[in-house]
DNA sequence: GTGATTCTTTAACAATTGTTAATGGATTTG
DNA sequence: CAAATCCATTAACAATTGTTAAAGAATCAC
């Protein structure tokens, strides 16, 4: 992918944010290696090094844990044309305490994240980005802890719907009720009670 | 209060977070305005402006917000000696999406947060702080998703004992029962559950 | 394309959590 | 001090969610 196609596929996801100057689109586009990733691949490992910045170009991943029994967690989806959470928000010194995995055939832009937070301290508009960036990610925490902590589980699978529309039929209902906080058996009972 | 004090009650806070040099510790401690609250206040109101930063210097106090049901969802609460979450991360375009209220009598350092961000850009010591603050956050709340996701209510408070153990005592059992994500009828049977 | 594997659904039963209402204790107010 | 208010507990019952096991559907590998 040459540089010119690199800029036209970050502008609209960029601007989508935070619009940023032409400038600092190509400052931006300068540090980015496009990675490609299949179904099932975890491209960050909990608990390895990584210091890199990710925009989600094409495919849907998702972020997940093991619970203490064990069992994975999904915690995040992050769609086409999003920005996965910011380098600083899932690693403790560059190692990272989740997991991502790609759900889908996955294209990804990724950027150094020093140098990253470098043109974030030197240009305005690249900082407002990345500090829209994280005022979305705590958005969605907070909406989705608000969700677990005074939503019945049918209630969420509602606002799942709502929000992820297409991802149910996309991926396993295995990481969407975890997602939810309920086993599979139960996510199936409420599908088929909102069947009516 | 003057700022011989205000530094002395603001090193040991910030230095548990990340370490700054006195000379950091200056620049911050000028910008900061004690802010004494009653038990009940609440300081920070959803909907509201709010462009400040916050340490607590002593006492309790939480964020909460109402659920579509219009009860009060305890998100998160501080303790003494701690930074409260990111202005950026509970505020959109400087309005806040989070309620703040005093749990006990409260005193807190204030500081104008645009400041505070010029402060991080300008100082590797003090975005370091910063970044630690919101890595912290983030962290807490991955935690606290993990916990509703994946535990039955009895294990959440057995976890909450074991965090936010004093506050039990201190505070409103029906604040600490939406935190858990269930009713406070549900946490009194628990607690005679645990009893044994 | 067929067998193997994985994913989803269903069922029966158990455990957890919610709802409503009543009781008792503690704290506040006049 | 007494009345009023608030908070925590208890009880009875209902609804939700979990567990285990089995069957059906979809997907994958050869």
């Amino acid at each position: 992918m040459n540089f010119e196609q690199i800029k036209e596929l970050t502008r609209p996801l960029i601007n989508k944010v935070s619009p940023i100057s032409e400038g600092s689109l190509d400052l931006l586009s300068d540090l980015i290696v496009v990675e490609v990733y299949e179904k099932g691949d975890v491209f960050i490992d909990r608990g390895k090094r990584n210091n890199k910045e990710y925009f989600v170009y094409e495919g849907v991943c998702r972020s997940f844990l093991l619970s203490p029994e064990g069992e994975e967690i999904t915690i995040s989806y992050f769609l086409e044309s999003s920005v996965l959470s910011p380098n600083k928000t899932r690693t403790a010194n560059q190692i990272s305490h989740l997991n991502f995995q790609a759900l889908t055939k996955l294209t990804v832009a990724s950027l150094n994240a020093d140098k990253f937070e470098q043109l974030m301290i030197n240009h305005i508009d690249i900082r407002e980005f990345g500090n829209m960036v994280l005022q979305n990610e705590l958005l969605t925490k907070v909406e989705k802890e608000i969700g677990l902590a005074s939503l019945n589980a049918k209630e969420r699978l509602i606002l799942f719907r709502e929000k992820y529309h297409f991802l149910e039929n996309l991926i396993s209902h295995v990481d969407i009720a975890s997602y939810l906080g309920i086993t599979n058996i139960s996510l199936s009972r409420l599908r088929k009670g909102l069947m009516e």
